[in-house]
Parts: structure tokens; sequence; C-alpha cells
DNA sequence: AAATACCGCAACCGCACACAG
DNA sequence: TCTGTGTGCGGTTGCGGTATT
């Protein structure tokens, strides 16, 4: 494929956004959607990529965005996801509503791995680990095949855990759901499994990083459900609450002093006040 | 007060995948 | 099936703010 055809174009804005210019792109997809990404910029009469304004609605614009400090339950629910899923940011990002990928990678990045390091934890180290014992785990018990759980470069290889029996691994009790079919899953062992402590197995091993969280004990139920959380179908009212909306407008508003001067309107995105949440999924 | 170092984060880059024609 | 285009994602860069000297 090779470059987009925006590298080639000439003209085209970089850096940073000005207020101006996310005016524009809120106020064209406010009215339109975004449709094509690519005619969004000359459509809205901006001088940029389509890449680059989709970025920056994803990252900044999208009205639902929750901005701010993580707190320590979302900082524990990162770690949680990371050690279950590697740097898939975006599907951890799909676990934290209102936060990105982009956001939740810097703050893993700048904060997080900081602290685990401080703690003297290898997050990357133990994560294989993890996964190790997952395959020690799926092969005592009911695995057919789990030599895939591990790749060559020791990546956490989600999919591999997809075809794996309900126990997983002793991520502190998180609890995933079964529909993790964002990451290949199919486990058929009913609606939702629990990965289980092992104290013998998890001596020395991710137990110990875990341990480092205040609230290890709490199972995290994961609500695997992507598509839900593709930022189009916010413009489609599928799944923000009033609460939201009315909350991640509000943060947008104490956004940074950067970008400070545009202002959202909840109504200005159709139906946001009729927006329900996905149901859970227990 | 100025210079420098450090840090957080927005944005870019390049690759892979999906999909329409 | 092949090709081109659009989109999504993870890694990286570099700017701007803050702390330190």
């Amino acid at each position: 494929m090779g470059k987009h055809s925006c590298f080639y174009k000439q003209k085209l804005r970089k850096g940073l956004w000005s207020p101006e210019e996310d005016e524009k792109l809120v106020e064209h997809i406010n009215k339109y959607g975004h449709g094509s990404w690519s005619s969004v910029p000359k459509l809205a009469g901006l001088q940029r990529c389509g890449k680059s304004c989709r970025l920056r609605w994803i990252n900044y614009l999208r009205p639902d965005l929750k901005r701010g400090t993580f707190s320590q339950q979302e900082e524990d629910l990162i770690i949680r996801l990371h050690e279950a899923m590697g740097n898939k940011w975006s599907q951890i990002a799909a676990q934290l509503p209102g936060r990105t990928d982009n956001e939740i990678k810097n703050y893993w990045n700048s904060c997080i791995k900081k602290k685990l390091m401080q703690s003297g934890i290898n997050s990357r180290k133990h994560a294989v680990e993890a996964h190790k014992v997952a395959e020690t785990m799926c092969s005592d018990s009911l695995a057919p095949s789990s030599s895939n759980l591990l790749q060559e470069n020791s990546e956490p290889n989600p999919s591999a855990l997809s075809v794996e029996p309900p126990v997983v691994s002793s991520i502190s009790n998180m609890i995933l759901p079964t529909s993790f079919h964002d990451l290949g899953a199919s486990n058929s062992c009913g609606s939702e499994f629990e990965l289980q402590s092992s104290g013998v197995l998890f001596d020395g091993g991710i137990l110990q990083w875990l341990e480092l969280l205040p609230n290890k004990g709490v199972p995290i139920h994961i609500n695997v459900e992507p598509e839900e959380l593709k930022w189009s179908e916010y413009l489609n009212g599928t799944t923000l609450s009033k609460n939201d909306c009315e909350s991640q407008t509000h943060g947008l508003h104490g956004s940074s002093s950067k970008e400070e001067s545009h202002v959202f309107s909840a109504s200005g995105f159709g139906s946001w006040h009729e927006i329900q949440p996905p149901p859970p999924q227990l």
C-alpha cells in the first residue's frame, strides 16, 4: 500500500491543532458525521490529512472523553488488562470508557511502567510468566494445544488465550467474559470464566506484581463488546448515558489550557441525552 | 533571571488489515 | 483473485510546561 495519500499532498498542516481547526472539525462532524475521513478535511475546510483529523477527533475532540488524571481504580484496571493483553491499547481502552488508547498508552509509559520498575517488578517479564503459567495450567487440565500461548517473541498472545479452557491464569481473580471475541476468543464454557489464583504456581511470579495493587482482590469484569465502544457509534447514539455525556462534556471544558477555547454542547450531538450504555454482560 | 534537564502528552509515522471495485 | 484506498493500531518523536541548578 505504501504511504497515505496525504503524504504527497502539499500545504497540509502538521503539528498542534489550533482552536480554530478544532472548531471546524467539531462543527463539521456535528453536522455531517465524519463519513470518509479522507474527505473530512476538504469538507471541513482544513489543511490537514484525514488521518490527522481522525486522530484529533478520537483522541481529543470526542465529546465522551473523560480526560483528567487516572483514578486508582483505572490504574489498577490498566495494569491487570495489560497483564492479560499486553500492549493491546485499543482493547484496554475499550474497557475504560472515556479513555483513549493513546492516553492509556502514554499513561502506561510515563507513569505505571515507572512505578512498577521502582517496585522492582519488570512488568513485561511477569506478563510473559503469566502466560507461561497459563500454559502450564492449561496443559495440566483441558487444553488440547497450548503451545501457542507464548509466542516466539514472548509477547502475550491474547488470541492464544482464546482457545484455552476457562482457567487461564492467575491474574488476581480477574474475570474475563467468554465474549473475548475481539481477541479472537471462542470460549464455550459459560458466560464468563474466572481466573483463579494458585498459591503454588504463582509464588514469586505474576502475583508478586499484582500484589502491589491496593484492591488486588477485586474481580474485574470485562465487558468485551468492542464494537460498542467504537467512537463512530457514539454518533449513532448507542453507548453513552446522559451522565456520561454530561460529565465528559464537563471534562472537556476542563481540559488542558492548550485547547481550552472550544466548548461542546451535549445537545449538539443529536441524541446524546437519549444514549444508553450497553447492558452489563454478567 | 537564565540555562538546562526532565517529563507528560499530543501528534506523527509506518505497517497491517478490511473492503470495495 | 488482484489492486487500490481507507481505516485502525502500536511505536516513536518532539513540543511545551515545569523543576532544578
